[in-house]
DNA sequence: ATGAAAGCGCTAACAT
DNA sequence: ATGTTAGCGCTTTCAT
C-alpha cells in the first residue's frame, strides 16, 4: 500500500481509527492486546503518521525557530545546537533559518515560520529591523546577543561592555599603547557597547582611541578575510603594539596578515578575539578571547520559549557572566 | 482576530474561500479587482496561511531532508548551504538532521521526517546502517561522498582514491619517507578507498605504510583533538617526515600538536588535509589539502532530488574533479 | 472569473 | 477500554 492512512491500520487491526491515535500516542488508556494488534498492523502496513494532519488538528504550540546572521560561523551553530538539543529532547521542532545579513530574506523566513506555525523565535545577533520584530506580537520572542529597549523581549547576553573594558586594560597593563580595535560596522548596541568597552579603557589611561578601524557591512560573512585585509592595510601606515577585535574569525584573519608580514604576535603585536569558538585553543598562536556561553545561551533561551507565560517585564535580561581567556596571542 | 482563517479572509473580502486561495497562490484567473479586496482583507487580519492546511490537502512532493553526521563541521555546512539555496530558490521545504554518528539518533531523525512527508534524501557521509536507508524506497535518495554498492541509489563523489594517491605520490617526490597516514576508523568504502590511496603510494615505491593510525569512532565529534593528540603519540616514539589526514580538520589539530613540540611545519614536517574547508588558506602554516567542491555537491544533489524520475540504473555515480591545493604546509 | 461542496488524515469530545 | 463523529484550514473539482 502506497500511503496507508490511519483508517487502514485500524481496519487491518479491527478497531478505530482513534483507538490507533491513542497507541501512537502512548497513551495508557488502551490495553496490551489491542495495543500489539494495532503495532502489528502498522508494522505490516509500514505506516508513519502524517505530521500535517496531527498539527492541522492539535494546533499545538510545539515548534519553535531560531534566526541567525550567517550558519558557517561556529559562534552561531553551537548556540543552534544548546537550542536544538532541548527541543529534541523535549519534543519540540525547530526551524533554522540564515538571514546572511540581509532584510529581505529576513522578511522572507520569517513569513515562512508564519505559515508554519512557529510560536516562539529566537533572534540571535543582528535583526535588522526592529519593525519586524513588533509584529511577531502573539508569539514568545527571545533575543540572544542582542538587546532590547522596550522591555517587552527577553535577551541573553554577556557583559559585552565590560569584557572588552577589561580585556583592553589588560593589554594596558602589559605596557600595550597603541592598540586598534577592528570590528564590524556598529550597528547593533551590542557592538555600541563593546566599542564603549574599548574607548573608556583607552581614554583613562589617555591613549588616543580614534584609531579604531571598522569592516564595512558586507564583509560579516567573511570575516576571516575582514580582519586579514584590515591588519594589512593598517601596517601599512603604522605599527600597532595590540589588536582589539569584536570575532574571533577577524583575529584569525588578523594572525594569517601579521604572519604573512613576519610580525610576530604576541612579541611585537597582541591579538585578541572574540566568542571563544572551538579553533581558538588551537591556533597558531592560540587565541586570547572573550568567551561567551553559547551552547548555554541556547539552551536558556529554549526555557523562556517553554515558559512563555513568565512575566518579562520584571525580569528580561539575563547576564551571562564571561571571563576573558588568556591564551598565546597576548604579550605576557 | 487571534488566528485569522482563509474564511474571515474570504467574509471580509465579500467573496468565496477558493478565491482566497487563489489570490494567496498567486493564479492568473483572479481580476484585478477582486485581487485587490483579498490582498487588502490579508492585510488588514494579518493573515497567513497555515501551512499544515495547505500541505495536508495537497499531499505536494516539496520538502527534502539532509542528513549529515556533525552540523559543526565546515565540511557539512557548506554541502547543506548549496542544497539550502536552490531548495529557497525553488520553493522547496528543506530539514536538516545532525546524527553525531549515532544509530539511534538517525533512526529518530528518520522517522520524524517520514512523518513530515519527506519525499526526497540526501545522506551525507557516513550512514550507520544501510539497513534504514533501504527502507526508504518510495522516495528519491542520494548520497553525497558516500558510495552505494547497489546502483540504485545516485551518489556524487571524488575520486579518493586518487586523490590520496596523488597526494602522497607528491610528497614522495619532495623526498618523504616516512610519511604517517591519520584517519577515522575506516568504517565507509569512501574512507577505505582513501586508504588505498594512501597504500598504493607508499607500496610502489617500497616504502612501509604500516604505520598509519586510526582514530576511534567515537572522536569523531572533536577532530581538532584527535589529530592533536594522535601526533603526540606519533612523535613519542618516531619522527614521521610526513602526515597524511583525511580530514582539514584533523590536519590543523596535528599543526597545533607539531607547533608544540617545536617541530616545524613544513621544514621538518609536512602536513596535509582533506576537504579544503576555508580556513585552511588562513591557518599558518596555510594547510596543503584536497579540495571538495562541497557547494557545488549540494547542488547536483538538489538536481537529482527534483528529477527523481531520471534513470538512475544507467548513470548513478557522479564523480566530480577533485585537484589538491598545495599551500605551505607540505616541503617545496 | 467566481462560488459551492467535498475531503486530505488526523485528534478530541463524547458516547458506550 | 473502545467506537462514533465532527471538524482543524486548506485546495480542488465541478458548477455557474
Amino acid at each position: 500500500m502506497k500511503n496507508p492512512t490511519i483508517k487502514n491500520v485500524s481496519a487491518l487491526a479491527g478497531v478505530a481509527p482513534s483507538t490507533v491515535s491513542l497507541v501512537i500516542n502512548d497513551s495508557p488508556k488502551v490495553s496490551r492486546g489491542t495495543r500489539q494488534k494495532v503495532l502489528d498492523a502498522i508494522e505490516e502496513l509500514k505506516y508513519s503518521p502524517n505530521s500535517y494532519a496531527a498539527s492541522l488538528r492539535q494546533t499545538k504550540k510545539n515548534t519553535f525557530g531560531i534566526i541567525v546572521p550567517d550558519i558557517k560561523n561556529p559562534y552561531y551553530i553551537e548556540i543552534i545546537q544548546g537550542l536544538k538539543d532541548k527541543c529534541d529532547k523535549y519534543g519540540y521542532m525547530l526551524h533554522i533559518s540564515e538571514t546572511n545579513y540581509d532584510i529581505d530574506k529576513e522578511i522572507q523566513e520569517l513569513n515562512f515560520m508564519k505559515r508554519m506555525r512557529v510560536n516562539g523565535y529566537v533572534f540571535v545577533g543582528t535583526s535588522n529591523d526592529e519593525h519586524l520584530v513588533k509584529e511577531i506580537t502573539d508569539s514568545m520572542v527571545v533575543f540572544i546577543d542582542k538587546i532590547d529597549r522596550t522591555g517587552k523581549i527577553p535577551y541573553i547576553v554577556i557583559d559585552n561592555k565590560q569584557s572588552i573594558y577589561k580585556l583592553t586594560s589588560y593589554l594596558i597593563n602589559k605596557g600595550c599603547k597603541n592598540i586598534y580595535y577592528i570590528s564590524q560596522t556598529p550597528n547593533t548596541e551590542i557592538l555600541f557597547e563593546r566599542l564603549a568597552g574599548y574607548e573608556d579603557a583607552m581614554l583613562e589611561n589617555g591613549f588616543n582611541c580614534k584609531k579604531n578601524v571598522v569592516i564595512s557591512n558586507d564583509l560579516c560573512l567573511n570575516k576571516l578575510d575582514a580582519g586579514y585585509n584590515c591588519i594589512k592595510n593598517i601596517i601599512r601606515h603604522d605599527m600597532p603594539d595590540a589588536v582589539v577585535t569584536t570575532s574571533d574569525l577577524i583575529a584569525l584573519g588578523v594572525l594569517r596578515g601579521l604572519h604573512e608580514k613576519n610580525i610576530n604576535v604576541p612579541n611585537e603585536i597582541s591579538v585578541t578575539g572574540f566568542d571563544n569558538i572551538d579553533y581558538t585553543q588551537y591556533s597558531i598562536p592560540s587565541l586570547t578571547t572573550v568567551n561567551q556561553p553559547r551552547v548555554q545561551m541556547g539552551e536558556i533561551a529554549f526555557s523562556y520559549l517553554v515558559n512563555s507565560d513568565i512575566d518579562v517585564s520584571l525580569n528580561n535580561k539575563v547576564l551571562l557572566i564571561s571571563d576573558f581567556i588568556i591564551r598565546e596571542s597576548v604579550k605576557k
